[in-house]
DNA sequence: CATATTGGTATCCTATAGGTTACTGATATC
DNA sequence: GATATCAGTAACCTATAGGATACCAATATG
């Protein structure tokens, strides 16, 4: 599908969908700590505080959803569950990067005066 | 600086930056419809409906604080007003495209089974 | 047998984003 | 002289994001 052939408001929508699955306090940290390794919940938890674990929670969900995090139950009853990224995260580091960039160099221009 | 230099905490530092000045419901709209000759307080409200002009004024305030539109004033009395998209705006343009394009193809992955 | 650890959930609270309606004071139009 | 247009502002309300604290049931450890 070519560019030429969205609309504006089409393009707008897609913007709002992909700042909707990033967007928030803590989307982006949990990914980098799951990426890291870290994939318990309780370890999550500790490298992203002070996030509390209703939010957590709630954000692993999402990102679930998502298909950015993948949740492994290995044994319901004494609670084994692993968090890992999912290979579809990776098509978020263009973007990303682009972000972190952006950012940057946002940040010089507006302490230009 | 290269990106090597960057820490963890500075990466995810730039990309709140990012999400913060781009992010919210009216944002881009608003920088569309200045782009796209509305350049009247009037013009940019009747163009992003349904806005209300208290929130079109504090995203305009918001944007003009990170210059990414310029205000101008031809007279105070008769409240002679311009709005425009600034130079440095373009730069967006790269992180926007990608936004269109991951977003576009979010959408075909989530509707996957 | 008591305590800690596991992955969460329940309840309640606060802060922020955004919405609604009404209004301003000046010029321009009918 | 009444009404519309201009660029907003003021006061108030609602919805959502996120934070605080307590708790659960099961297994593991002292």
């Amino acid at each position: 599908m070519k560019d030429k052939e969205l609309t504006i408001d089409q393009k707008i929508k897609y913007v709002q969908d992909t700042l909707f699955v990033i967007s928030g306090k803590w989307k982006l940290p949990i990914l980098i700590a799951i990426n890291q390794g870290c994939y318990r919940f309780r370890d999550i938890h500790r490298s992203v505080l002070p996030i509390s674990t209703r939010v957590l929670s709630k954000e692993l969900k999402d990102l679930e959803q998502n298909k950015l995090v993948i949740r492994t139950v290995y044994d319901a009853l004494s609670k084994t569950v692993e968090y890992t990224v999912s290979p579809y995260c990776k098509s978020l580091k263009p973007l990303v990067d682009e972000m972190i960039k952006w950012g940057q160099n946002h940040r010089r221009k507006i302490s230009e005066k």
